[in-house]
DNA sequence: CTATTCTTTGTACGGTCGTACTAGAAATGT
DNA sequence: ACATTTCTAGTACGACCGTACAAAGAATAG
């Protein structure tokens, strides 16, 4: 009554190594066949795991978030104040050995920009899922305007910096404007807390 | 000895056109017969404009540039600090009515990010440009590493807050934002001159 | 064993892509 | 007028695309 079981690992490992191979060579034309021959895999393959592009590219998509955030989130937990969780985040996403992660994150976010239907589910959680982190580490005693209003330009000031420091490469100057950043969050932190 | 001459105005009035169809069409699907299509022309008169797609493509984004920094760097060099300046650049980049551009503009900066040979033209600009500008209405008697630094800042925060909005839709949220950092630019702006 | 379901593969089909090629119309200098 | 060059359009070709379909192998339950 009962066939071949489903082998739900055989797809995580196999959209594991999409996600790696998109990390690699792109997200703009990204196609069946040649995913398939990276993988060693027949295209079709593909097709029977994910369905349909569209169905793989949510997939892709919500699996690099995954880890993406994964990554920094635990960094922001754990730390006591908001100054320090943001330090924390700025030297993981800075990490160079992250550095095609965040330039396919910010390609698919340029791309869910000018798609927004596509890729709501992207754009929902963008934005929020950092928030929501920075929220809670600024404790429950901070008003909650000032911490949403602190937390939405930890959130931008990271992302544009990451931006520069990505398409330029300048690590030195991207560098210098972070400690800047990060010091005066520092200052203004401790100022609104005593 | 000399034939019919070349019309270049007649290429600048497409290639807008073309920027036009893509600011609203998106610009990771584009392609000739569409655009073609919605031009009124043949497809082949494109291709005799601006030879190989990759060279279109390459032209539609420096006219997309063209467009946005001038928007915004008379906004700056007439100021007369920089916190002027910069408030002056977050409304103009804010307004609804550019949203599609600047939507144009974060894909075309995530694709660059992974395909850096093919755009390199734009990454060497894309930061330089309002770079330059920032550093210049700091005025002359900034400490030069103190004005780089706050320029990138600048950049990278309006930039970061920009992602925000365009993927959100939260506008107060974001501008309140927006008001929080001008403010504080302002009071560091002239306690550092005096 | 058989029956059933999942997995993988090969093949094939219609569609779109970029672009090379050809030819006629339009605009110039002599 | 003519020669020359640009402009526009039409056609065609090979390549790749997404995906539907059929068939063979593998893993389960009875």
């Amino acid at each position: 009554m009962a066939g071949r079981p489903v082998d739900h690992q055989r797809r995580a490992e196999l959209l594991d190594a999409v996600v790696d191979y998109t990390v690699e060579h792109g997200f703009s034309d990204l196609s069946w066949r040649p995913v398939a021959a990276a993988l060693g895999v027949s295209p079709t393959t593909l097709v029977h795991r994910f369905g349909t592009k569209e169905q793989m590219l949510v997939a892709i998509l919500g699996r690099l978030r995954e880890r993406i955030f994964a990554a920094t989130n635990d960094a922001i937990g754990e730390k006591p104040d908001l100054a320090t969780a943001a330090r924390a985040v700025w030297t993981r996403t800075s990490d160079p050995r992250r550095g095609a992660e965040f330039r396919l994150f910010f390609a698919v976010y340029g791309r869910a920009l000018q798609a927004p239907e596509q890729f709501a589910g992207f754009l929902d959680r963008v934005v929020a899922d950092w928030m929501n982190a920075l929220r809670e580490a600024q404790g429950p005693g901070t008003d909650p305007a000032t911490a949403t209003r602190t937390a939405t330009l930890v959130i931008a000031t990271i992302r544009g910096l990451l931006l520069d420091l990505l398409a330029t490469g300048d690590r030195d100057r991207v560098q210098d404007a972070a400690e800047s950043f990060l010091t005066t969050l520092e200052h203004q932190d401790t100022g609104q807390r005593r």
